[in-house]
DNA sequence: ATTGAAAGATCTAGTGC
DNA sequence: GCACTAGATCTTTCAAT
């Protein structure tokens, strides 16, 4: 994980970012006019946090459950075999249905966040990941989202 | 929660959501382009899944560490007294290092994803946590974040 | 780093099919 | 539900400070 910048960020920089988490289509002129800067200046300052890669991009939110995705779930995962190398989360990667993949400090290795149609579907999900990992699973069905920022 | 449509997504609005996450600030001649329609059909479907909720809005993807929150962590909490109303999300929804907040079928009654600066700092939170809520906790640090789509 | 201004691209609203 | 057009708004680029 490299270090990404030399200068921090100052105040400006963060409210530029705030509103462009609040609204990612938010204009030049808009953020322009909250920072009381130039279009200009907010463009370039914007150009260069996403050079930096402090703004990693911009992403329109979907309803899962508008996708016919119903069912979500936290699949915290075991590795079986000590003796292989574990890659797990490079294996898992090409899986769509696998939303976010973290390691952790706890009694598994890994735990992902996955969304899938169906119970049915839930299971094959599992199938699949045990198959490709080589690991054990353990699974925590979410009954509702209060919220998701 | 309400259902949201009547007619269900055919496989342009599909495609269009699909763009979107990818590249939130893509234009409405680029989506055309690739939808093989109209500036103008594109903008109303686009401007129909905005109604629907469907798309619930825009953000920018922003890195976590480089705002300074160099430490996330799964918090499971269960509610401490049975007799009282488990409104446990609603009084947790103000503090900011809350990112998300999940009802769940475990353990626990809940999982929230937070983000916070220093173990110093998730101490304090989870003290915040333990006296807004009255409910215990159950913290998984994250090591590595391997993927967030 | 910020400003200002001009040219080009994009969005919106209206019309008609 | 889709296409076309015109006017308004936004973005980009560049010279200047």
């Amino acid at each position: 994980m490299a270090e990404n910048s030399k200068e921090s960020l100052d105040e400006i920089d963060r409210l530029l970012m705030r509103e462009l988490v609040v609204d990612g289509r938010a204009t030049l002129a808009t953020l322009a006019e909250k920072a009381g800067l130039s279009i200009s200046a907010v463009q370039s300052r914007v150009r260069r946090l996403e050079a930096r890669q402090v703004i990693r991009g911009y992403t329109a939110k979907v309803d899962p459950e508008a996708l016919g995705l119903m069912l979500s779930a936290f699949v915290a995962i075991t590795p079986l075999d000590p003796s292989q190398p574990d890659d797990a989360p490079a294996r898992l990667r090409h899986i769509d249905a696998i939303e976010s993949c973290h390691s952790v400090a706890g009694d598994e290795s890994y735990i992902l966040l996955v969304r899938v149609a169906s119970p049915r579907a839930l299971e094959q999900l599992l199938q699949e990941i045990r198959a490709t990992a080589n690991v054990a699973t353990r699974s925590t069905v979410i009954l509702q989202t209060f919220y998701e920022r």
